[in-house]
DNA sequence: CGAACTGTTGAGAGGCTTCAAGCCTAGTGG
DNA sequence: CCACTAGGCTTGAAGCCTCTCAACAGTTCG
């Protein structure tokens, strides 16, 4: 009756993959695969909302999760988009906040819930753990203040290439040079922050500069080096 | 010979107010106490800049902070103004990254700097106390993302009123309602993301509207609930 | 008392947003 | 399998918000 209730694989379930958890003792590890819970999500689930209290957070071992805020007249800010090897929510866990965000599926994805108390306990046992998780976090902070600067001081025009840029970065491209992550033009406005016809005026220019070319929601990147002057890097 | 170089009083020197501290053991305390350097800094000492690489951090007792970076032509964007009770520098230690800001003095302060050998003890001695630094990065994470949202969506007359309630939250008032912090025009530009001379002219719209009253650099509140209407919160 | 910095005001330009209308595509149900 | 519908995409026009440039007043500090 419940075969339509997708199980993860084995290796989607498996977290030794991820460097967050490489100095745990066996035990340490054995109780975190204990407490976690793999399930797998389909395009458009969304995970958590703002505002909501969250009981663990998440581990992704595939797809992709939109983190983003809802500002004036409803409109979505993007923080992150998040893929395999990367952890969400655990922001607000670890500042006993609710949350300030909401996640969204946006690629089938497989995630592996962590209580709040195999956190804590993982926090009180490991200070290596402890240790790492300071680091990721002081890493996103710094990427959050590089993107202040950026989006108070640059141009539309400029942080769009940038943007561009930075999703090369995360999601790599294909062997065509084509970016492996699929946004509307609305997505990519709420990353930016701008409107969403100034994304696709501004995407046509590109094109006819010759930097990226579009097909759909594919974008191929064609001048690298070209992108870097106008994002003004 | 040197009688100019002030040196902080006991009190300046004292590091019992910090939450942060509140959890350490005796020995741990005394350890701290022991590393620590607490030294008067006049306005305007830059305590270190963008690019550098740190060797601890800063405990606040007195004074205020600002924390910026330096975007396009030299611009620079404010992050945050720290105040006593306060650390800064911690961020990039922590991450092991070179500087991503610059620290200067803008109200005589006096700082205690910890070393990153002394921060490292304390990670690994005391579980209390990485969970309390993780608390105070992840909070400052959170207002970073907020941020975000309010700069790429808000105008800048919004923004504007905001920066104002939020310096009014982080640096209270006198009996007149008058910000106890000081900060030229350019400042404020640079905390919002504008122009020097669209501040001064919003500010005077602001006066105007009966919601502020201007004296140089002081700043007296009229009418919060209407500055918060302007910021549409 | 002058130099350097800060603050103020005006005018003009232009980047972006908003509104509106139509096209396209992707997914759905018959 | 195809028509249909909703949401995504595109383009144009109008206008405003904000920036830049420029000139000058005021302030502070050595």
């Amino acid at each position: 009756m419940r075969n339509n209730i997708i199980r993860p694989t084995e290796e989607e379930m498996d977290l030794s993959g991820f460097q967050l958890f490489k100095k745990l003792t066996e035990e340490e590890y054995t109780r975190l695969n204990y407490d976690k819970t793999c399930s797998v999500y389909k395009k458009g689930t969304v995970l958590y909302r703002e505002g909501s209290r969250l009981t663990g957070f998440y581990c992704i071992t595939k797809g992709i999760i939109k983190v983003y805020k809802t500002g004036i007249d409803g409109k979505e800010q993007i923080i992150r988009f998040a893929k395999k090897g990367e952890i969400i929510a655990y922001r607000s866990l670890l500042s006993q906040e609710l949350a300030c965000t909401t996640a969204k599926v946006i690629e089938e994805a497989v995630l592996c819930h962590i209580s709040y108390q195999t956190l804590l306990f993982l926090i009180q046992s490991n200070w290596q753990f402890s240790h790492h998780m300071l680091q990721i976090v002081c890493r996103e902070l710094r990427e959050a203040n590089d993107y202040i600067t950026d989006i108070a001081q640059k141009t539309v025009r400029e942080r769009l290439a940038e943007v561009l840029l930075l999703l090369k970065e995360n999601f790599e491209l294909d062997n065509q040079n084509t970016l492996q992550i699929s946004l509307t033009r609305e997505e990519l406005a709420n990353i930016v922050g701008t409107a969403t016809e100034s994304v696709i005026r501004l995407l046509s220019e590109f094109k006819q500069d010759n930097l990226i070319e579009l097909q759909g929601r594919k974008i191929k990147f064609l001048n690298i080096p070209g992108l870097q002057r106008v994002a003004n890097l």
